[in-house]
DNA sequence: CCGCTGACTGTGG
DNA sequence: CCCACAGCCAGCG
């Protein structure tokens, strides 16, 4: 039987999405476009946000290590979320710079084939 | 099928 | 450097 290889575009995009950021490793952050990009969709980084909101409370998907190409935090404040992704990547030793950015030389993830490199 | 929303990004003033 | 505007695109009613 003709078993076709996995392609991206054959992937819904989330469950695309949610095996991106599973990849992005502790202390590491990672721009939605970014994520877009390793999902097969380049343009599709407000697509990246929706997937994220529509995680599960309980997900095991490091969503809090996606913020935005600049380093900052914009997921909506409400419920106290900005402050928990922030307090999350603390933990795991992410420096925020004096604007509240996330330090991005010092921690950003390019992607899988990148981190071969580095 | 159509229209609207938004956890984005690039460009121009 | 800060702000406004305009593409882009997945998901949902």
């Amino acid at each position: 039987m003709t078993q076709d290889p996995p392609t991206p575009s054959d992937i819904p995009f989330r469950t695309a999405v949610e095996a991106v950021v599973r990849a992005v490793p502790p202390g590491r952050v990672t721009s939605y476009g970014a994520v877009a990009a390793l999902a097969g969709a380049p343009r599709a980084a407000r697509g990246v946000g929706a997937a994220l909101n529509a995680l599960p409370a309980d997900t095991d998907v490091p969503w809090w290590r996606v913020a935005n190409r600049d380093g900052q935090l914009t997921i909506p404040s409400t419920l106290g979320l900005r402050a928990l992704q922030r307090t999350l990547l603390q933990r795991e030793g992410v420096a925020f710079l004096e604007d509240g950015r996330v330090d991005l030389a010092e921690h950003e993830w390019e992607g899988p084939e990148w981190e071969e490199n580095e």
